[in-house]
DNA sequence: CCGCTATACTTGCGGTGTCAACTATCCTAG
DNA sequence: CTAGGATAGTTGACACCGCAAGTATAGCGG
């Protein structure tokens, strides 16, 4: 039941700073997220949609918005004509690196002021485990880029 | 990031239950629970607003629907009539015990299978520590009822 | 080569939640 | 007692997301 308050809690406090100053969702960052650090800055919708833990049809739409804004585009796949691929744009880079600034900047906010390094490593543990099996194939979202 | 993944997939897992066992979802669950134990199973829609996180208009929505179902009431406030409480009807009280014995089983099937109680502990203190100053008032769920 | 099943993706619909605007009530200062 | 501002609550417009159903492609067994 915490666990249900300290979320909507955080996700209140850093989506409405994402939301304000780019005008994106957390969800949208994810996508960023592991658009950026993907092979080729391209990924399978489906892949994608794993990740960041969304329905087919969720991953669509947000994709959607992103496309709109010209931060991705679509792919097609040589050898599957099924495939979609979502692609990042030099634009979608570049805004990514901005975003990822503040917002870096915010959850260090929240974060840091109130765990120090081996509370952030124990809880960040903790958390993983709650992921069902299938769940996982995710990026860090460290230095590199 | 870890924690919004983490997040989603527990959600995921605990609503799916709780909305095949009994239609409800876990902010609904979360009302019920928070209006069980409070004096006279009663609270007025802020503090109830406040207590689950949600926005005044998620309240009024949210509690339209289990008025329809009839776990709820509205009350009239003597001292004060710009207040609406949210009351629990008996048949709602019925309805938390009922749902309360299977939803404490899922719980202990997620958290149970994956943490002991020492790392439980830790987790809900660390989690407790994201909440920022205002929001607390929580209740706990525990035995009595 | 023909169907069959499985997979990738999209679309319509509905639920849930937010924000902004509005009403109604309360309370305090002058 | 009245004007102003704070507080409680509701409503309308809208965003986001999941499910179910539909389309298109792939790949396999006969």
């Amino acid at each position: 039941m915490g666990f249900l308050r300290a979320h909507a809690s955080l996700t209140r406090q850093l989506s409405a700073r994402l939301e304000a100053a780019h005008g994106l969702t957390l969800n949208d960052y994810d996508v960023l997220v592991q658009l950026a650090y993907a092979p080729d800055r391209q990924l399978r919708r489906v892949d994608l949609a794993r990740s960041v833990l969304l329905s087919p049809s969720g991953i669509t739409r947000l994709l959607d918005g992103l496309e709109r804004e010209g931060w991705v585009e679509k792919g097609l796949c040589p050898s599957d004509a099924r495939v979609t691929y979502a692609v990042l744009t030099e634009t979608g880079l570049a805004k990514f690196k901005a975003v990822r600034i503040t917002h870096l900047a915010d959850i260090e906010s929240v974060f840091g002021s109130r765990f120090n390094s081996e509370e952030l490593a124990a809880l960040s543990s903790l958390l993983g485990r709650l992921l069902t099996p299938e769940d996982p194939d995710v990026v860090c979202l460290e230095e590199p880029v």
